[in-house]
DNA sequence: CTTAATTTTGGGAGCGCTCCCAAAATTAAG
DNA sequence: CTTAATTTTGGGAGCGCTCCCAAAATTAAG
């Protein structure tokens, strides 16, 4: 089987190289006619055209990086990221995009790959996930004017595109809830203050204690990372001063805190009500079933994809943003099922 | 800032595009003090060659496809993967390659991604994790002699490479290990009894059984799909059956089993002894934290990368094999921590 | 039927590399 | 110092496409 070209397509049907490479891309001016025994000799050889060449001559590599920080790398195992990553590889999926994965583990690697995302040689768009905010690979990037997509918003008002959950406006409604059921010292397990979610979801709990008055208590506020030991060190810490409901930026953390609950031999609801983060396929079979902000983490894959594309296709000016709402998922960790 | 390309290198360094070329690729015929100079013009100027070039010249592309098949799509979300990823992730970027992944969910994104996996167009090898032992993907990709590694041994003796875990002999201690304890009634909750994995785990489970001259029962052996949900549901189909032990083939399964476990009233490990597979994170946080089998997930992953890259360096015969050791980790799911 | 406007087609140039071979430079041998 | 062997260097050809423009074919207008 010797390789398939378009000049050899285009002799098998008779017509020019440029015809086919027209068919090929769906070009318009093609006579009908044509373009069905063009399109049968392809189906027919099966012939698919060589996207190196394709790169190299149209100056676009059809892939898009997924870009995720060294600094969050321990978060990796999280169920978040497989979610995300479904949701990321089926928009390109559609979209004859091909996914390519950059995990940096140690400075050198981040050092070594960074070019490559910044020239459009390897990558068409990048996107990335939640970033320190502090992060320099945003301001790179966008110098670059490489297309990207922001999972989380930034810090400050980069122009620069993102897609984004309500984390305020979720936790608002998570924090109130708890006080809504009569928990009148509710803690804070939060995620790191160098990451927006984190900065976020704390401040929808601040603003739900400031809704009604209810004074701060540093105590009962930890500054956590998101992960299941941070939860369970974060709970140990508030413990002694005697939370009756806790709110925990992520699912994860959750199921850490509900661990330290476990060992401190305390129930829950009964002696201490809780709220996490996410709603993951964990939060539902946590004991008990875990009340959580739900966030649609596959559809923020699809969309981060399409509204890159977008940036590709149009333009990286004006930058788009999208946020999508979040949904409280009563369960059984707070207590009654009904509220 | 206008691109930078060999011919513009070789120019201010005063040489040739193919010297300059050589430098690039670490070809030795380059005279040392030549080499420096071109190495500091490259340095200054931040040249980086560009790969859609190269692979069309160089007919390879320094792409790794990671391949998850559509049949386990749903189990994405296990962190087996996460960690999967970050083995081959890091071993790509210390050999400079790229990652590439190949998620499918429907028919038609499989029929429409293979054809770029079987012309070495796009990819340079392809590692495959576990697949159902009848994947057409196979020996699709043998005939087309694309360099694969599959994770996991295939079903029938296939000319291929492969790196595994010795589930047999891994499942055989852990069962031993609750028979050791006085268990006499040792249940088996398998994986998909269609995947090596499945299989070799549950023969496993035989052997141990086998070589204490303790009779099969079947109706204290249920086949699952390695998911939380179908552990649960598995356990409860074991439970009226009584037993007093569980060899159960994946963590995520085995917290899947303790939910149901804890629904039914019973105590773990003094009603009913527990062990998992895999020794993911979450083994040592569970309730209570389950012994179970180690298998070095991660490492799997730099192994498989590097096969690969020895398959694509010098050949794809004789087709490679690594197996590698498993090993059991008691924590306080059976019983007493002392063996 | 002729001419102009429009649609469709073909081929040259070029994308930025690698590969290969011949030429030039250098070193070793006599 | 001359010639042969070896190392190093340079440039042509080619990888398989896209892009662009000019030419050919077709359709519309008068």
């Amino acid at each position: 089987m010797n390789k398939l070209t378009l000049e050899k397509i285009a002799q098998l049907a008779g017509v020019s190289r440029s015809t086919v490479s027209r068919v090929v891309n769906g070009h318009p001016s093609v006579k009908p006619e044509v373009r069905r025994r063009v399109q049968q000799v392809i189906d027919e050889t099966g012939y698919h055209p060589d996207p190196a060449a394709r790169s190299l001559a149209g100056q676009r590599s059809g892939i898009i990086g997924l870009v995720i920080p060294r600094a969050f790398q321990f978060l990796f195992t999280d169920p978040y990221y497989p979610r995300l990553m479904q949701g990321i590889a089926q928009a390109c999926n559609t979209h004859n995009y091909i996914l390519s994965l950059f995990l940096f583990h140690t400075e050198e690697e981040e050092k070594k790959l960074t070019p490559k995302l910044l020239r459009q040689q390897f990558v068409d768009g990048v996107i990335l996930s939640a970033l320190p905010t502090d992060d320099p690979l945003i301001p790179q990037l966008i110098q670059n004017e490489v297309p990207t997509v922001m999972i989380g918003r930034p810090a400050e008002a980069l122009p620069v595109s993102y897609i984004d959950v309500s984390n305020i406006d979720g936790a608002f409604e998570a924090v109130s809830y708890l006080l809504g059921l009569g928990a009148n010292r509710v803690a804070a397990v939060n995620g790191p203050q160098n990451t927006m979610v984190g900065l976020d979801r704390f401040q929808g709990y601040l603003n739900a204690l400031a809704s009604r008055q209810i004074p701060v208590d540093e105590s009962l506020m930890v500054e956590s990372d998101f992960s299941e030991a941070g939860g369970y060190r974060a709970m140990q810490q508030i413990l002694p001063h005697q939370p009756n409901a806790v709110f925990v930026a992520s699912d994860t953390m959750a199921l850490g805190a509900l661990r330290a609950l476990r060992e401190a031999g305390l129930s829950v609801p009964d002696d201490i009500a809780i709220v996490g983060f996410d709603d993951l396929p964990l939060a539902a079979t946590a004991d008990p079933p875990l009340t959580t902000v739900r966030q649609p983490i596959r559809r923020l894959g699809v969309q981060a994809v399409e509204m890159l594309i977008d940036l590709i296709q149009n333009g990286l000016t004006p930058p788009r943003h999208f946020t999508a709402p979040t949904e409280l998922v009563i369960r059984q960790s707070c207590g009654a099922k009904t509220k």
